[in-house]
DNA sequence: TGAATCACG
DNA sequence: ACGTACGTGATTCAT
């Protein structure tokens, strides 16, 4: 038999509010400050609810218009008790009935009656018609309406535990059948709707009273015959009048005329978009996935799209979407297809051959003032570049906006869409050996992306993040783009020569290890090194039995061995990673083109790969060889390196308005040695204490531990603790700042940079102290960080400029976190290096002066 | 595919 | 009492 579920809407609302409204804690909202909790909540249920319903069932939601019914006319008191609905909730009631419109979901409301009338009579009438009826509710009121075809699903206590109550577990907690409720209320009273009742007549009596005698009629008669003795018999009679009439307002109307039948309530589900939209309204990024997909359909997808060879029938303006056809692996490298667009309504698509050929199109492409819209512009822009059509005017990029968005998500096309409840799944792969790929997946996306627009930039608007999208991540990738394209000049040559001798000092240790343990195995396997160290030459700790590298140093001196395998490890490292790696990844132009990832970190820092160029070695002298293979060859090009000094404790001096700490960056003290003399209290400095100095001004930006210090530099856990507890003592505006970060993620869930950034810290509330524990110290070390970020990203720009500007050829090819390295003409040199320098040093206004380091040299290992 | 290791800031 | 420094990417071994 097909189902009729009936909600008493108000009821479940309330009960949605206070389960999720702790007292003393803030209550779920969303970014502009609308309360949510309880829709929240509540949707949750409804959710649960759809997704049992079979195809006829039929649903219904009542509600109270919150005026004045037939009850408060016979009883001018009725509900005169109720305390009015918290502000909060009150603002959630009209956004429940958009929620149910959004699902679908049959509302009703009519003045003079309440939910329950309407509840009442929907449930009657389903009942009449041999319809299986669940009512969901937590009054108690609702028992009453209990026949062999209606049980109530009775809210005990939250959300999600509910007994359901048939006429048997009426009898079982009540004593008596389901229609004797109202007598018992006319008895009892019922002190939430203020309704008095018959005085002394508590729940025990009126149950027993009602199992000898029945009903209200016949135990007023009862207790006029004189059948009940004492008080309860007097109390009956003199309040008969005021037991009827509180009977009387307890029963639940059953027959109110509906202006729908029941068919009008059968469930066929729901539009996709709309609940999706609705979701996204109030920050639900669960509900999204929640959403039962056996009831939802999906807009009119206008998903047709015409498949052209030019552009020449098509006006061109402003606000095209568009997404290039390919696989967003690697496209330096990658095939391109084609490229899908949608304007106006309609979507297009036209093959990469046609496209080199269509003049048109291009030159729309290339204009600068003609806005555009893309999913990734990057690599759309590096892509094309390959076939000698250029991209600009880049005015909006889905993939950064969902990375400003929430920058801890992974990213890559389809989760950026199924973010938005998109699939790009196609049903069929209409492939041909005329036809590389389907174009409909790309159609898709550029149809979704241009209809998101409008309403991430809202999203973005409420965080405060449109400026930092628009002025600096927009820009940026259009820099990052062309630093790319131009790429960096690197020689194998020189490569192949360190190579060889670092294979010759790999196959030096490897003897010599194989001697040492008289056997051969493989030291690139930290299990067997494991065994050989451990287990057969007895060295070191075995309950520490980490082959890593800090770990080995601690043996290296006593052990030739272990100097050995960390040797190899070494060599074998600037083979695979460094020599060969980098080989692998020079192009046909003797240049190397990687990535620089825009949407990674989760603090806003770039990221490079393919190959990783912000890694290169430094601190290893041998290492930084492989810096000498990245040099022009052409005399007169130099590098340009542009290093920021101590820009994280800058930044944190600045945050934290540390005076003390401010002082020495003004004075442009040395920082390590200068915190060394405030931690130890001494004038002059041993090289140790400016190195424990050192670490503890690392650690602080990391978000220090005393274990971690403690590791760090090898010594006691009390003195750890102890310069700790100096440094904090010194620069006590640190500690503060530092709390008060940890406090603002507790409070708010997230933490920000300077220029708004945000790094949602969800494990902060997480129940595993170890993962609590890391979200503070991401919390504490993400603003500083990003905010380092920001302000170098914000540099790029200004450089940027000033290179377009002053028509200069210089070209920015690398950034490496603090550090920006140029290619620079001879003919340069002379004073665009300052000027460089100048804006970045400029590049954000703080409290403490900006510094950079610069140096000129031919290759990249004489430039630090 | 994940853990271990090590290169960078 | 718990057990770690923050953020990345590439390579290798082992499952």
């Amino acid at each position: 038999m097909e189902k009729v579920i009936i909600i008493d809407g108000n009821s479940l609302l309330f009960r949605a509010y206070y389960a999720t409204a702790y007292p003393g804690a803030n209550i779920m909202r969303t970014k502009d400050g609308t309360p949510t909790n309880a829709i929240f909540a509540f949707s949750n249920m409804i959710l649960k609810i759809i997704d049992k319903l079979k195809d006829g069932d039929k649903i219904f939601v009542a509600f109270d218009t919150g005026k004045k019914t037939f009850r408060h006319e016979q009883l001018e008191t009725y509900k005169a008790n109720r305390k009015p609905a918290p502000q909060e909730l009150v603002e959630q009631f009209p956004l429940a009935r958009e929620l149910l419109k959004s699902l679908g979901i049959y509302t009703f409301e009519e003045e003079g009656y309440e939910g329950d009338d309407l509840a009442g009579s929907v449930a009657t009438m389903a009942s009449k018609k041999g319809y299986d009826v669940t009512i969901y509710t937590s009054d108690r009121d609702f028992l009453q309406l209990i026949d062999d075809n209606i049980h109530v699903d009775l809210l005990i206590k939250g959300m999600s535990d509910i007994r359901t109550m048939h006429a048997k577990e009426v009898l079982d907690t009540y004593g008596f059948a389901p229609s004797h409720i109202t007598d018992f209320k006319g008895l009892r009273g019922d002190s939430s709707d203020n309704l008095p009742g018959i005085p002394s007549i508590g729940e025990k009596t009126a149950s027993k009273l009602i199992e000898t005698y029945g009903t209200l009629d016949n135990i007023i008669e009862a207790a006029k015959q004189g059948n009940i003795k004492g008080k309860i018999g007097e109390m009956i009679i003199a309040h008969q009048e005021q037991g009827r009439l509180c009977k009387e307002l307890a029963i639940i109307q059953t027959d109110i005329p509906l202006p729908f039948s029941l068919e009008d309530l059968t469930y066929n589900g729901y539009l996709f978009e709309r609940a999706s939209d609705f979701a996204n309204k109030l920050e639900f990024k669960t509900l999204l996935a929640k959403l039962p997909k056996k009831w939802a359909h999906h807009q009119q997808e206008n998903l047709d799209y015409e498949k052209i060879s030019n552009t020449s029938h098509l006006s061109l303006s402003d606000n095209v979407s568009f997404v290039l056809a390919m696989n967003y692996q690697n496209y330096h490298l990658d095939d391109v297809y084609g490229l899908a667009f949608t304007f106006d309504n309609h979507n297009y698509y036209i093959d990469i051959d046609d496209l080199k050929k269509d003049e048109k199109l291009k030159t729309f492409l290339k204009d600068g003032t003609k806005k555009k819209s893309f999913y990734d512009y990057k690599a759309t822009k590096c892509a094309l570049n390959r076939f000698g059509i250029t991209v600009n005017g880049n005015n909006f990029d889905l993939l950064l906006a969902t990375y400003l968005l929430d920058s801890s998500s992974r990213l890559d096309i389809d989760s950026v869409f199924a973010t938005r409840g998109i699939s790009l799944e196609c049903e069929e792969e209409e492939m041909s050996i005329f036809q590389s790929i389907n174009p409909q997946r790309y159609i898709k996306a550029s149809f979704h992306l241009h209809r998101l627009i409008p309403s991430i930039l809202v999203e973005l608007n409420k965080m405060h993040l449109r400026s930092l999208f628009l002025d600096v991540e927009l820009p940026l990738s259009d820099i990052l783009a062309r630093m790319e394209i131009e790429g960096i000049e690197i020689h194998a040559k020189t490569l192949d020569e360190l190579e060889s001798t670092f294979r010759k000092k790999l196959e030096d240790d490897e003897n010599r290890i194989y001697e040492i343990a008289h056997k051969k195995f493989n030291i690139s396997s930290p299990k067997q090194v494991k065994e050989v160290l451990y287990d057969e030459l007895h060295i070191g700790d075995p309950k520490n039995s980490s082959t890593s590298s800090d770990v080995l140093n601690q043996y290296a001196e006593e052990h030739e061995i272990v100097r050995l395998i960390l040797d190899y490890r070494k060599y074998y490292k600037l083979i695979s990673s460094y020599t060969d790696g980098l080989k692998n990844h020079i192009f046909p132009d003797g240049k190397i083109h990687a990535i620089f990832n825009q949407a990674v970190t989760t603090t806003g820092r770039l990221s490079s790969s393919e190959p990783n160029l912000q890694n290169i070695s430094v601190r290893d002298e041998e290492g930084k060889m492989i810096r000498k293979a990245f040099y022009y060859s052409d005399p007169n090009t130099y590098l340009l390196s542009l290093d920021y000094s101590q820009i994280e404790l800058r930044i944190l001096a600045h945050f934290a308005n540390c005076p003390s700490l401010i002082e020495i960056f003004r004075n442009d003290e040395d920082i390590h040695e200068a915190t060394a003399k405030k931690i130890f209290h001494i004038e002059t400095i041993t090289s140790l204490e400016r190195r424990k100095a050192k670490a503890v001004n690392f650690g602080i930006v990391y978000g220090i531990s005393e274990w971690g210090l403690c590791e760090q530099l090898g010594i006691s856990r009390k003195e750890a603790n102890e310069i700790i507890s100096s440094f904090y003592l010194a620069f006590p505006e640190i500690k503060t700042y530092l709390n008060k970060i940890v406090e603002d993620a507790n409070q708010l869930g997230y933490v920000e940079t300077i220029l708004g950034r945000r790094r949602y810290i969800r494990e902060i509330h997480d129940t595993n102290y170890q993962r609590r524990e890391f979200a503070k110290r991401a919390a504490m070390n993400a603003p500083i960080q990003g905010s380092a970020a920001d302000l170098i990203k914000m540099a790029m720009i200004e450089v940027d400029k000033l290179l377009k500007e002053g028509n200069y050829k210089t070209k920015l090819i690398l950034q490496i976190h603090d550090e920006l390295l140029f290619k620079i003409p001879k003919d340069e040199l002379d004073s665009l290096p300052h000027r460089i320098q100048e804006k970045m040093e400029h590049a954000l206004k703080l409290k403490v002066p900006l510094k950079t380091s610069l140096a000129i040299a031919k290759s990249w290992d004489e430039v630090k």
